[in-house]
DNA sequence: ATGAAAGCGCTAACAG
DNA sequence: CTGTTAGCGCTTTCAT
């Protein structure tokens, strides 16, 4: 076993085992079309012989492509954690992307430390693109983005910009509408709703599916607004009850939220459903595991990951990337 | 507003501004020792001047040192969701390398596939180390690894790989103890528990922390396995009640299975705490969203994730790096 | 269809 | 302390 030391082949080794020139073999390499198959099928076999494997940083050097795309996270630590969107987003691209050869790079832009060294990371030039996670209104990233020029796509809208960086998401409105329609179905009389942040799609867009479907009757006093935390749900759910004593019902942009609206309501003694009808929003992990389970609305994650990466490869190649919006489905359970 | 053509520069031209030849550059960017002052400070000046950034790719060239470490998440899809682990070894992890230069590139080798991918990766020499996250016991991809001779640590052990991967870990064992001494303590008398997969730390070690505790009281009926899904730990906890019907206390392994747990005790007519006491472990999100909360153990995240991701650096610099074991806390809420 | 050769931007060894 | 120079492994003209 004295392969312990053996370098590295290169393209140079293959080429020789090939009896080729090192030009030929980077043609079959890349799949250039103008190669004899008799030459093709040496190199293969030499390749595979050598064990050779290409030199990224070589090829990275000519091609001034990296071969990597960053993923960007705008989110607070405590909600990311929480999000069931980022994991079937990161599994569907490391996968995606795997199958071009590409990587994915990982940064979280949290603060402004992070963001800097977002910026300095797209501005050196180390990634051919950018995906972009839950990145709010007005982020200070999204200008170093465009001065960097690196392609970017986000994972649902970046409000504002949705013309500008193309996107694939839920249709968060729609499925605040289909929540909102069922709770009236239900007959309730006076539901009231928990925001998730307005600078994010799905705390103003589930907004309005929600005053789409009550008009006036969504009144001021009716909307509180919370942060996607569990806490912040509680405390919401608490504001909320003091301004209206009598709901009987209420939206809360999140499952997260919603677990902490459960709690206040429970410390209030009010019933869930008999008094207070909860509906929540993602179907995330949580919503099975309140007492009652939550009544929810399920998003396609997988796809709209899909949807996104496949977005952004499109514009890697310079072609259409038109915004995506999928539907989401209502999903029935204890608390409403 | 021509600069959009403009070419990014490169050492050269930073040498050109500041007056003096590329090799100066280039060691006053990697900090060399035997630099003049004067040099020093035109080069910095010439640098923030030009805007110039290092081109990762033509010093990986040369150094064949990629900057890059991958991220291997061998957990199966379903649970990586719900790991808080995860998520703050991610962003401890791209910090700290991030104050390295270093990028974090991840990938997912929950099935062959991905295991096939990482092999790839790492035998094509594309990261500098890896960072292995709940990777199981024989898992083939070890060996890979070690074929590919790149520097690996885990965070969690690796079990009986503990002397040959350095870890940083929570001490599931001890944690596991003070749980099941407090349940004794509570004067528990018939005490049951759902384990984790036996291939994982969390799911071996915490169990011998239980029996470590009861003796020969921690008899096989007692003691049932489950997934680390909710659903397992449902299932888990009927096939105990089932067996051990008058059990007065059950030490769940996991947070979420300890959910599952509730349900299905729930579901029995069983009270919590009074007929059956929980205990989980995690102190995830999901414990305090529970009803009643989960009295659980917490586990040092962040702590462990920065221990990880020292011991990788460390071994980057060939320097010693011993396992960790950081000890944990018992939260009590509602539960137990 | 293929070989030869010119760099891509950088580091490190060498000579001074 | 500093300039010069030889590659690192690859892609891509340019000839042929």
């Amino acid at each position: 076993m004295s392969n312990l030391a053996r370098k590295r082949p290169t393209i140079h080794d293959v080429a020789e085992a090939a009896g080729v020139s090192r030009g030929t073999v980077s043609r079959v390499l890349n799949g250039k079309s103008n190669v004899s198959l008799s030459a093709e099928t040496a190199v293969r076999r030499a390749v595979a012989e050598t064990g050779y494997v290409v030199n990224r940083a070589a090829r990275s050097l000519v091609t001034s492509r990296t071969g990597s795309i960053v993923m960007v996270l705008s989110e607070p630590q405590e909600r990311l954690f929480e999000d069931p969107n980022f994991s079937v987003l990161m599994r569907v691209a490391t996968n995606q992307l795997a199958d071009l050869d590409m990587s994915l790079v990982l940064m979280i832009a949290g603060d402004d430390g992070g963001r800097e060294r977002v910026a300095r990371y797209l501005r050196g030039g180390h990634a051919d693109g950018a995906l972009l996670v839950s990145t709010h209104a007005g982020d200070p990233l999204l200008e170093e983005i465009e001065r960097a020029g690196v392609p970017a796509v986000a994972c649902g809208a970046v409000l504002g910009r949705e013309s500008v960086i193309p996107y694939a998401a839920a249709d968060d409105r729609g499925g605040a509408r289909a929540m909102t329609e069922y709770l009236v179905q239900q007959g309730r009389k006076k539901i009231g709703m928990i925001t998730g942040p307005l600078d994010t799609p799905g705390g103003s867009l589930r907004l309005e599916g929600f005053t789409s479907v009550l008009g006036r009757k969504a009144g001021k006093q009716m909307i509180v607004h919370g942060d996607y935390t569990q806490a912040g749900g509680e405390a919401a759910m608490e504001r909320l009850l003091a301004t209206v004593p009598d709901l009987d019902a209420v939206f809360v942009a999140s499952d997260l939220m919603a677990a902490g609206a459960l709690q206040a309501l429970h410390a209030a003694g009010r019933r869930v459903p008999e008094d207070v009808a909860v509906g929540g929003f993602d179907d995330s992990a949580i919503a099975s595991a309140t007492r009652p389970a939550l009544t929810t609305v399920r998003q396609p994650l997988a796809q709209v990951a899909e949807e996104t990466v496949r977005l952004l490869i499109a514009l890697l190649d310079e072609r259409e990337a038109d915004p995506v919006v999928l539907p989401t489905d209502l999903v029935v359970r204890g608390s409403a």
